[in-house]
DNA sequence: AATCAGACTCAAAAAGCTTACATTCTCTAA
DNA sequence: TTAGAGAATGTAAGCTTTTTGAGTCTGATT
């Protein structure tokens, strides 16, 4: 593979020239300009990118790093990240987290080893003094889906709290006042967050919150049935059913669907996310919206203003569900 | 950042002996071992990748080009990549192609000045030459979900002419004689195969192939609905419907409701890929496994044989897709 | 013709690591 | 004791680029 210096021996002239040619950092006159050219396309000359990190410090790359690769939500997120980095060359290094504290430990080590310009992450598992430690003392890093007091301005997060009072709104306004609830593994913030202001929408409608009618549930579909199974068999009665997401949504409406309760006649339903799956999924699922993918934007956003400059770029850092009302949901 | 410098002064030893303790390489003593380590952890040492990729041409990365981020089809052939590439201490680099000649071009330029050690392409607008003449001159590479002669070994793929005959036959074996088919774009090979296979299927039980009952869609669930309306339009009779992937079946499903055509009892449907989505829909769809987290799975694994001479692993590249039967058939 | 500014270009150091080859230890066997 | 072998370690070149300070041109001005 040619290097920039056999372009510059055919070329006749110095590396350093090659190189302002090739980063358009300095005056080149038209005819060195040319010759460079030439010998580049002559020799189907590409520069070693590693070569140029090294030398410059700079990678042009952000790394990213989520819980999974596959489901629904972090392939919008990715996908977010990646059209708003492609139009400014720079690039996506994705490494996955599994939720595990070592292993997110593990990719954030590998992402900054491999000298990225600046990490997004979606982690769960690592504490918050280690991330803010993270902030104070190595790469620039923007936080998805996570609010941390201390270094505020590098989250982009969701008002999870907001999203679970409306969430549990949505029943209320349409007259239920038994609403069981399917929460998300209680460690996690934004399950908790949820299930915060989920309560705090009971209060409002006066209706007490009966920790009978909660079963936390583990965010995948196994969760919704089983935990519709257990709520059922509490002989506590309920007319509506929120769910901290939508897989567990639609675990519980399969569920009901086995055993012949009808959605949303004999039961309304509510899910949280609005996943892809919430429109396919019949009834239509009445849910809240995480807009994640536009989030995946900003968190690159906040990457291209604050690291590589491009300070007219406007950011926001918390983001508002907002309900999606569909089909799952009916009058009392 | 410490470097590597910083290691072998505080250590008291020489540049080779920490690389040698780096890479567990070579030989060396107790007593250095734990000199060097020492060093490493006081001064929180994190080797430079890019200047180990530099000086070794070796760079531990995969580059992997998909179409899309989102989506449950990427989003699964990620994760087999990335599952089978941790285990050996290998990373993903992930660029996307957006199904675009001049994007996937960009992005295997990107990923090959990035010095990856070896690529994984999902493309679909590139022609054949070009891959070919890659193969032949650059990095190694693998293909999936496409098959060229030339350069067979380098290819995982699956036997779509197979999945359409599986498809079609499912539906004839359940009586069905009218069966009407939403392809995918034909200039897409996939697409063609399975429409290939369904034809065959259908000359084997003595059922001519008639074009007024087959739809060119576009692999999104709008195909299925516009393809469902147009077929229905054109009013000739068919008691079964194939989609050639599950979006497309789930939009015709869509449809089929929303015009009180119920399914399976009015129309049989049957899908292809069999994702996430196929068991979420009611009725649970019937459809055709794509096993795409194998097979990237498995093209990790062709990579890891091929370029890092793990010898011992096995490599498979031609995958059969096989029938999963949920409830979207009914006998006619 | 000499001078000078500005435009171009060059030579060489630097980035952090690997690795071939050279050198120094440390034993064992004579 | 000491030669010799093998183990352990060191030296220095090399990987491909960027970047800085030091020229060298060119043409206009005196």
């Amino acid at each position: 593979m040619a290097t920039i210096y056999d372009v510059s021996v055919l070329a006749g002239v110095s590396l350093a020239t090659v190189s302002r040619v090739m980063n358009k950092n300095a005056k080149v006159s038209e005819k060195t300009l040319k010759k460079v050219q030439d010998a580049m396309d002559q020799l189907g000359y590409r520069p070693n990118a590693i070569a140029q990190s090294l030398a410059s410090n700079r990678s042009n790359s952000v790394g990213i790093l989520v819980s999974e690769l596959h489901g629904p939500f972090y392939g919008s997120m990715l996908s977010g990240i990646e059209a708003e980095l492609r139009g400014s060359q720079k690039h996506a290094i994705i490494a996955a987290g599994h939720s595990e504290e070592e292993t997110e430990k593990e990719g954030i080590e590998f992402l900054i080893s491999r000298r990225c310009d600046a990490l997004i992450l979606h982690v769960e598992a690592v504490s918050d003094e280690y991330l803010v430690d993270l902030v104070n003392n190595e790469v620039p890093i923007v936080l998805i889906n996570r609010f941390i007091p201390a270094i505020a301005d590098n989250c982009i997060s969701l008002d999870n709290e907001l999203g679970g009072y409306l969430a549990a709104k949505a029943v209320l306004d349409q007259g239920h006042k038994q609403v069981a609830y399917i929460s998300g593994p209680n460690w996690k913030m934004d399950a908790s967050d949820r299930l915060k202001g989920h309560k705090k929408a009971l209060e409002e409608f006066n209706v007490s919150y009966n920790p009978k009618l909660t079963y936390e549930g583990d965010y995948q579909e196994v969760g919704g049935s089983d935990g519709l199974r257990q709520l059922l068999k509490d002989k506590q009665p309920f007319t509506a059913l929120v769910c901290a997401n939508d897989e567990m949504a639609s675990g519980a409406m399969t569920y009901a669907r086995e055993h012949q309760i009808s959605i949303p006649q004999d039961l309304s339903i509510i899910g949280f996310d609005n996943i892809i799956l919430a429109q396919y999924i019949y009834p239509k699922l009445t849910t809240i919206d995480y807009p994640i993918k536009l989030m995946g934007q900003m968190a690159a956003r906040w990457i291209l203003k604050n690291t590589f400059k491009q300070t007219d770029l406007e950011v926001k850092n918390v983001f508002e569900p907002k309900l999606i009302t569909r089909d799952s949901i009916h009058a009392h």
